[in-house]
Formats: structure tokens, C-alpha cells, sequence
DNA sequence: CGCACCTTTGAGCTCGGTCAAGGGGCGTGG
DNA sequence: CCACGCCCCTTGACCGAGCTCAAAGGTGCG
């Protein structure tokens, strides 16, 4: 029913998805022809944390964050995610609640289906079971670096490597070096780290001191990629 | 060609493990028909991070640790395991190396097969691929979890919850409080929760001289559960 | 132009990491 | 059965990365 108001390039590009990789053309059309969409702005969330979990999404426009609140009311950054991204996934294993609050940064569309209706396709095409679990996997494998990260190095590394991870997501080239074509904000990145905004405008501070970025309110531009990289990875000079 | 070396206590066993949660008895047999043993003594390993990921196990019976490495040789303890319990099930998702290392923390065994043929299986068991599924999805949660711990936690409240974790796991009934069944050190510890055997050792102590725990080499009881349980939430008295 | 929000910077402090030294359980071999 | 040696554990002293709190400067929008 949704089908017909989407653009041929679109579904383009929902033909590439992972979760619908390598299956048949006409699965993919029965698939998307269930879809429904929901546009949610800027600021405003699709589902939040403890929602009851019935509804897988994708992402076709804008930029979505995935929070998760501690008893104590902090903020973790868990993703940010932007087009073409699978999220809300938990609900196709019977996760009975989201986990996480997903909060729009831009003005954002996305693709739902019931998780029902979903489950039905999983039945019929184990392809596409496989391609859900290749995601999970995925995301099992992220989280346990991420852990690790996050238990052995310090904080200046994690930035880098923070940085660097969503610069290849939403980098775009620009003439002084290569913008992060995202508002975030040094809070957005102290939680994304685990640390607090005042080390990360420090941090910030010195890099740009030396050279390696441009920062400004809500905006990054990476002048010297290979810089940030030695930062991440433990090369030469700086170490200890 | 494994089963008749398999004791019904086993099999009845195995019929419960998520995994085969829920399938046919007919298609759990033959799944278990080809099933290979393996087994290996405290100290060794299943795998190790980096090779090929090409067997799926399931442990029948000891301990397994989860290690991954830091490149510059640090551990991180990411799991520790015990009977009925999947691991290697990266393999499932194409994922071409194990990202962990899978030591043993005593004498095990464990059931395995090739990916191949378990693949086989879930190509015609839409439920079989939906219990991979919940499996893949419970770690996500989990290290979602975790990693806003790390982020947000103080190292007294991360031990806590660590300990409790693994004596819901493992934990055995004695006199004196509930003993922690498995042979770990301070250094796992640490390794668990992103701190040092310094640390870990010195709140130990503390919390054995406020009698919620007996320790020893290797060792630990629980007298005062909801004393430690105080810790991991953030209940009265001991906030800041 | 004023307000809301983001950012910077300084000063002080603390949690927990590092290093060093020594004690104690347990297996092994004499 | 004892003693040696290997691990594991404990404790002290020190110190430093990064957190906290406070204050003030920018930036963009209504």
C-alpha cells in the first residue's frame, strides 16, 4: 500500500539493504509493498525506551539516535544511525520492550512494518532470517569492541576512534578537510565515549591547536584524517 | 554418529537448550545425529580469536571463558559460560574469524558442528533460525548493558553486578552463603569489569570486612546477597 | 536584542591505576 | 611428609587522568 508513493530510486536503494540482500525480486516487492511510513522531526522520537517492541523500522532520510537512559537519568549514545539503517530490531527476536529510545537529530523518514508481519516473511525465506542474523551478529561483534575500548584505553583514544567511526558514516568532503555532516554536540560524544563534555571540548581544544580539526558549534571538519587514525590506532610518537 | 555415545540424561538435557527451543523432536534428533564431541582439558582452548570461524558449540559440560584480546595484549574477560550454553555462533552469521578466544576454566566438553550443516538446517527451520535469532539478540542486549555500566558506573557497583551475574549463573548453596562455583581470579575479575586485580582485590577485602563476602585463593562466598545487591542498584544508605 | 543553548577554560580534587614489597595456599618432587 | 616454588592475593604509597564545579564567552534563532 505504501509502495506506490515511493520513488523508483528509493526502492532502488531498499533493494541493497542488508536485511533484504539476495533475496528474490519478487519477495522484496511483497515486503515493501506491506511497508508503512512515518516521518517524525527533528527532536522527536520514533519509539522510546520500555515501548512495547512491535514495529521494525528502516531508515530512509535524516539521522536517528539510539539512547539508552541509566536508572539515574544519564544518557548513553549507543548509535547514531542514518539511511538505509535497520533499527528497532529487537522486536523480531520477541524482545517484549525496546531497549533503547531512538530520537530523530534531523527531520527523518522511515519504513515500519508490525513485527508480525514481518515474522510471517522470516517463516517463508530463511534468506532473510539469515540476513537478520548476519545484522544481529554484526552488532554483537560492535558492542564487544566497543566494550573493550571502552575497559582498556583512554579517553582520548576513544574519541578518535568515535570520531573516525562517524566520520565514514556521514563524512562529506569539503575543501578544508572532511565534515561531520551531523549536528552533534560535545555532550553527544562525551556519551558516545564515556566521559563528560568537558573532557571532550578539551580534547577537541587541543586537537585543533595542533592542527588535526576545525570545531565549532555543533560541527567538526577533519583536516588531518591520518592524525586522528594514529591517535586511535597506538602508532608512533604520542605514545605515553 | 555422536548420538549413541550420548547418555539420555544428555539428550533430555539438550532438548532444552534455546537453541533447539521449540523444534520437532524428529528434527532435534537428527541435528543431534550429527553432532561432533570434543574435548578439552582446563587451560586450553576451543578456539582461539582469529581462526576461521567454522563450528558452531554448544558446551555440555565445565567452563568456558570468552576472551578477546587488546592489540597490545591485554584481556578482556567477555563471558564465562557453562553447560547448555552456545558460543562460536558468530560462524552462523558469516562472520569469517571468531572475534574471541573460548579458553577453558576446567575440563570441558562441548558438542559441535560444522557451520555448513547447521546452516542446512536452518535453511529449513524458520524456527530454528528465529531461536539463533533470540540468541544473537539477548547479546546485543546484553552488551548494550554492559557498555552503559562501563560508561556510567563507578567499579564497586560494576563488580557487584558481575558477581551476582555469575552467581545466578553458577552460583551453589553452602553454610555459609552462596559460593561462586568456579574457579576465578581477581585478575578475571578486573578483566570483567574494566579494572585492575589491585582494585578488585582491595574491594573485596572491604566488602569481607563488612561480612557480605568470604574470599580465598580462587574463591568466593556470598553471606549478604541483598548487601551486594544494595551496591548494584544504587538503593539506600550507600550513595555517595 | 535577548534568550537559550552550546562551548571553553580554570582550579581543585578524587577515584582508581601503577609500582613495590611481602604473605599465603597448594601442588610437586625429593 | 616436608619443603620448595609457583601462583594468587594483600596492602601501602604515590600520582595522574579525568571528573566536578564554577564562571564566562559564543552563536544562532525568535
Amino acid at each position: 500500500m505504501a509502495l506506490q508513493k515511493l520513488s523508483p530510486t528509493v526502492i532502488e536503494g531498499l533493494t541493497q539493504i542488508p536485511l533484504l540482500k539476495d533475496l528474490p525480486a519478487d519477495l522484496i516487492a511483497s515486503i515493501l509493498n506491506v511497508a508503512q511510513r512515518r516521518a517524525v522531526e527533528e527532536g522527536s522520537a520514533f519509539f522510546f525506551q520500555g515501548d512495547p517492541a512491535e514495529k521494525v523500522y528502516v531508515l530512509l532520510e535524516g539521522r536517528v539516535k539510539l539512547f539508552q537512559l541509566t536508572p539515574d537519568g544519564q544518557q548513553v549514545l549507543l548509535r547514531v544511525i542514518g539511511p538505509w539503517s535497520l533499527f528497532g530490531a529487537i522486536a523480531l527476536a520477541h524482545g517484549e520492550f525496546y531497549p533503547v529510545t531512538a530520537q530523530t537529530a534531523q527531520n527523518s523518514t522511515a519504513l515500519y512494518w508490525p513485527v508480525s508481519v514481518l515474522m510471517g516473511f522470516i517463516n517463508k525465506s530463511p534468506q532473510l532470517a539469515m540476513n537478520a542474523l548476519q545484522i544481529m551478529a554484526g552488532h554483537v561483534q560492535e558492542f564487544q569492541d566497543r566494550f573493550r575500548e571502552l575497559a582498556t584505553e583512554r579517553v582520548e583514544r576513544r574519541l578518535a576512534r568515535a570520531i573516525l567511526r562517524l566520520t565514514s558514516q556521514t563524512g562529506k568532503k569539503v575543501p578544508e578537510g572532511i565534515l561531520l555532516n551531523l549536528p552533534i554536540t560535545r555532550q553527544d560524544l562525551a556519551e558516545m565515549t564515556g566521559t563528560t563534555l568537558y573532557t571532550v571540548s578539551r580534547i577537541l581544544s587541543q586537537w585543533e591547536s595542533q592542527g588535526l580539526i576545525q570545531s565549532g558549534r555543533e560541527k567538526i571538519i577533519i583536516c588531518f584524517p591520518h592524525g586522528l587514525v594514529n591517535i586511535a590506532e597506538d602508532l608512533p610518537a604520542r605514545q605515553t
